[in-house]
DNA sequence: AAATCGGGGAT
DNA sequence: ATCCCAGATTT
């Protein structure tokens, strides 16, 4: 849930999932659509597909429980590097190389001097937070909490509190005088209005709303042309996030 | 390496 | 209007 979605946002879809699927074996157990709707709007639906085959394959492969080695954590259905790192340290205390947006924005100021990290991950900074995590197991998760939190609460992306800082004096944004983002000029701000993206959510909030199939005429306001529509449903027959019933009509999938 | 994939709160 | 968010997956 917390892959690019701000956790104030998540936390109370969280609490509520938790107190309705316990387990991975419950969410296993439960129907594609209704987990889709406990997902709502979220955003990024296909993670909640991604979460639900993580449930069924912890079922399948690991006895209903959460593995805790590299290996098998990044085999899961969508757990990449930063949620298996994640897992380890927050789940079973061990080191990892936590590398979140938060941390790449501290180490991009505090150590390499400037003010927002690249567009995408590079191989030195994953060679730079590598080299700053503690050998020792507690330590290193400690660390992963504790530079997540830094960028969250103190570091942040707009207007960081350099005031309050408990590392200001080593930072070398700040030693050299806080020069501006060097990439700004190639950031580019994703579009919204018009796009696949919001077509796309259109359609599966209607989805979510109805409780019986829906028939195509009644999606046709979801895009900003038909072709659009079409394109859309498509796509997320393809994902598995809409089923088409044998009369033509579609829905949540079940399952 | 680049594209794609949501949605909302803050500025 | 733009920015930004505890990224992953596919091409």
């Amino acid at each position: 849930m917390l892959q690019q979605t701000p956790v104030v946002r998540v936390e109370p879809a969280w609490r509520a999932w938790l107190e309705r699927w316990p387990t991975p074996a419950d969410l296993a157990a439960a129907s594609t659509a209704d987990v889709l709707r406990a997902w709502d709007r979220l955003g990024y639906p296909r993670r909640a597909l991604r979460l639900q085959e993580c449930a069924r394959a912890l079922v399948e492969r690991h006895g209903g429980a959460v593995p805790d080695d590299e290996t098998a954590l990044r085999a899961l259905p969508g757990v990449g590097e930063y949620t298996a790192a994640a897992v380890r340290a927050f789940a079973f205390g061990r080191r990892s190389v936590v590398v979140d947006t938060n941390v790449r924005r501290v180490l991009a100021r505090a150590v390499g001097g400037v003010a927002l990290p690249a567009p995408h991950p590079t191989a030195a900074e994953r060679a730079t937070a590598t080299a700053v995590v503690p050998a020792d197991d507690a330590e290193a998760a400690a660390w992963a909490a504790a530079s997540m939190e830094l960028g969250a609460l103190v570091c942040t992306a707009r207007s960081p509190r350099c005031g309050e800082c408990p590392v200001r004096d080593l930072c070398a944004w700040r030693r050299a005088g806080f020069p501006d983002d060097e990439h700004a000029h190639r950031r580019r701000t994703q579009a919204w209005h018009g796009t696949d993206r919001q077509c796309r959510g259109r359609i599966l909030a209607v989805l979510r709303a109805a409780h019986a199939p829906v028939a195509h005429e009644e999606l046709d306001g979801a895009g900003t042309d038909d072709a659009q529509v079409e394109r859309c449903l498509g796509s997320l027959v393809v994902d598995g996030l809409v089923a088409r019933r044998p009369d033509g009509r579609y829905a949540l999938p079940t399952g």
